[in-house]
DNA sequence: CCGTATCCTCAGAGATACTG
DNA sequence: CAGTATCTCTGAGGATACGG
């Protein structure tokens, strides 16, 4: 069995969490709509408690599903950036709907330990 | 460390998934946001693949984030009823999105093996 | 700097049985 | 029917080293 069934329940949104379900993948995916394009170590640096196998795992899960472009710079030493394409853009609707919500309905634990400021 | 961070890369969208975030959430929400409000055997039956603890896991776990509302009908035998709450109806939207993008994207599948009709 | 391969561990998920 | 407890075990993910 498929651990992300694209068809569980019959549903669409099930095609939608097999590409960008799981842990990293709508969080990666929001950092490179955010800063256009990124190298691999800056996005590693952006993500504090994701492994070296896991992100570049991630982004190749991320590009066999077609929602990234990999640009690999062929120099020495090695440059690759990362960016979202066309259809990884139109992603984007989502993307920001998550972040406004999680700035929405945080309130609650921000009021509770004080200063959480300058979220993205 | 824990599993769904809050705060990975100072982000809001971190949040979001910390709540919404796994394999089953989001797919649960948008069940009993299509179907209103449905009782615990009738999810089950309406996802597949998943297992009776992870099920009964997940509602605990959408409860205790004061997404959904459990209405126990303390009768025998049992009969409990799960709704969004309205906290959990914010989420909608989001859920729509991804429902949408689902459809417009698994195209490219359905011209290859046929039938994908009906879908929700 | 970027990516992969290998090994290994442990937590998450399954099976099963039990209770109200 | 709904939910919990226990036990087991698999495989996702971490550490590490190597390679281009």
């Amino acid at each position: 069995m498929k651990k992300w069934s694209v068809d569980e329940g019959n549903c669409s949104i099930s095609y939608t969490l097999s590409v960008a379900g799981g842990r990293w993948k709508w969080l990666i995916l929001y950092k490179l709509f955010k800063n256009k394009v990124m190298r691999y170590g800056e996005l590693k640096r952006n993500l504090p408690s994701i492994t070296h196998k896991m992100l570049s795992q991630v982004l190749s899960e991320l590009r066999n599903d077609e929602l990234i472009e990999r640009i690999d710079y062929a120099q020495v030493p090695p440059k690759v950036e990362y960016r979202l394409n066309e259809r990884g853009n139109s992603l984007i609707p989502i993307l920001e709907l998550m972040a406004q919500w999680g700035r929405e309905n945080r309130l609650s634990e921000i009021l509770e330990n004080g200063s959480n400021d300058n979220l993205v």
